[in-house]
DNA sequence: CTGTTAGCGCCTTCAG
DNA sequence: CTGAAGGCGCTAACAG
């Protein structure tokens, strides 16, 4: 076996075989090899085939045998092989806050998904318990896979320790900003959104409406708050302490926090609520009341999570949060070289979803309790 | 190496360049060979040493040679490499029901992932949309990417047509059956579940108990009804049709639902849900029938969403369907090798989850609407 | 227009 | 105890 010095100068064509032939094995996938040698062509060039670089190449007819050949075998190529030759693995990783307990971030995994498959890329998905180890430990997974790009998204808007080194793989933040700067992050325009909630409210003749909002020192929180003040300033509304409370994001938040401000004198006429759940809350407070949404009070979600707003009764007016645009943008950002030109952070508008929980006020309306 | 084109004869030295700069390549990964050189060793020792296998073939002094240089350089086995060599890929690919709507899938996901994790296995996620033809893409996808095996998880247990070929790659089914047989699957105790619950409400001393089912058609549903009347007989109950009805598994229908029951006379006393969601809808009617949970109507769910039916206000108490163990049991079964061995159908039970919207009957109760 | 060849980075006998 | 060598399946440069 001394042939196996390359190639001896002088030439002697010692075509080393062994390995394909020994072959024996149960039964291993089809090759290039094999595509080729079936069309009775080389492995190259199937592969030239078959990578549609065979323009003006290859004959037709040739290229027909090929594509035959490979129809045949079932010839799949093999991925390792593939990354391992161009560098370039055609894998997106995706790393999830916690899983079990936050809808939003799959919402940005379903937008990322289709995104990423549409080029050709799958979906590598990691979990991450909100440490900062636990960031760099999903990090690290994905970096020992060698994806090509990362996205990172979390449910409540914040900032999340990015990892580092990442090996110059780029990375785009859905839903947080990152601390220290330096990766690219997409957010919703939460100010917006608050201030289209109030303003969709408002225009439909509310004057005293009560804000139930969620975590106090959340970012989010406090962007939609100002724009909630916005609102009603712009109305010519005075800003009324009381109409503001501050919960926790769930429903047994927006359950309470309804109660309170139901029992105040007057009490609001609408109620925005922090995220849906907490508007489902709010609900089962109202009904309790002896009140009905939306005849006796407005109430206004946030978030609009699917199969939860659209399908309380009476429907949930709310506010889109656009996780799917944004995990969708965040991978075609990626993965289309627009990359290294992106701004810090970049707003995506949150729409009003307009359905049957809002409605005029009507007459003078008093809680009955 | 006269031989190399590119390489000028005599020359020093000419990285062939091409292929590999023209990618501006900053700095390409340290390789096994770079290890190895930093620690005066061949890249083979460097293998040995990194992966666990020198074990009295090479030295102490060498080996923490190598382990060092590897730190220093930030050493990361080049995934594809490795793959392409071992023909393992060590990735379990995930096929998933719609996302957007579905969470239980979600769950499903976790304990697989936590389980693939574990076991050094990253998760290769895809979306499918429900038809055959989309099961088939998304199988395609993974298989294409040779991940190693194979999950399905949907969120409506049914059947699903599994496509074939596939290669050879183990399948396991989490919460849906294959049709026709062949794969494997994990399925929740249902019957037991409906049971359970039914059992855990009757042991409160409820006599008159409404089913307010889920879709009529599917397995779980009559699973379930059919664990409900099981324990109905056997509390020596008469069967009585007006409690049982069907609906959609939607708020709305519990809302409905539970309404229309809620007005029958004598009125239950207690309503079983066909999930949270159903229980969450009737929850607002209970409440606008100006009656309480769980004084005047006790309240059971089924799922146990997390965030959901633990913040309902009172916290509902349901039956938890394992979702996250039967995701995890695949992913198990799947790498431990178990998998030939794997029965047809395996059953997860569910447990009751006791919260606080069920209490025994107080009084004769009224519905007093 | 098609075939040959040399690796991508890793693991694994096989020699020394 | 260590090093050399070959090849996993594929692509890209080049030769004919």
């Amino acid at each position: 076996m001394t042939s196996r010095r390359r190639v001896r100068p002088g030439g002697g064509f010692t075509v080393d075989t062994m390995g394909a032939e020994r072959g024996d094995e149960p039964r291993s996938r089809p090759t290039l090899r094999d595509v080729g040698r079936l069309a009775g062509v080389t492995g190259a060039t199937a592969s030239y085939v078959l990578n549609g670089r065979a323009d003006g190449q290859v004959s037709a007819e040739t290229s027909a045998r090929v594509l035959r050949a490979a129809a045949e075998l079932g010839y799949r190529p093999n991925s390792a092989a593939r990354a391992l030759r161009t560098r370039r693995h055609r894998i997106v990783g995706l790393v999830l806050g916690e899983v079990h307990h936050n809808p939003p971030p799959i919402w940005a995994m379903a937008g990322a998904h289709d995104e990423a498959r549409a080029r050709g890329h799958s979906l590598l998905v990691t979990n991450a318990i909100g440490t900062r180890a636990g960031l760099r430990r999903a990090f690290d997974e994905l970096l020992d896979r060698q994806v090509d790009s990362i996205v990172v998204a979390v449910s409540g808007t914040r900032a999340v320790p990015v990892p580092t080194p990442i090996d110059g793989t780029p990375v785009v933040l859905v839903n947080c900003f990152p601390t220290p700067d330096g990766v690219p992050c997409v957010l919703p325009e939460e100010e917006a959104g608050g201030r289209a909630a109030a303003d969709f409210v408002l225009a439909q003749g509310h004057r005293r409406v009560a804000l139930l909002a969620g975590v106090a020192s959340l970012w989010a929180t406090q962007a939609r708050v100002r724009g909630y003040r916005s609102a009603l300033a712009c109305a010519g509304l005075p800003d009324d302490d009381g109409l503001v409370r501050y919960g926790t994001y769930r429903m047994a938040s927006g359950y309470h926090l309804a109660r309170e401000v139901l029992g105040g004198s007057p009490p609001p006429t609408a109620l925005l609520c922090g995220n849906d759940r907490m508007a489902l809350g709010a609900y089962v407070a109202v009904a309790e009341a002896g009140l009905r949404i939306p005849d006796d009070v407005s109430v206004m979600g946030y978030d609009d999570e699917p199969e939860l707003a659209s399908e309380a009764v009476p429907a949930l007016s709310t506010v889109r949060l656009p996780y799917e645009a944004m995990g969708q943008w965040a991978v075609r950002q990626l993965l289309s070289g627009a990359y290294d030109t992106l701004p810090p952070r970049t707003l995506i508008p949150c729409e009003v979803v307009p359905r049957d929980s809002v409605a005029p006020p009507t007459r003078v309306q008093t809680a009955t309790r």
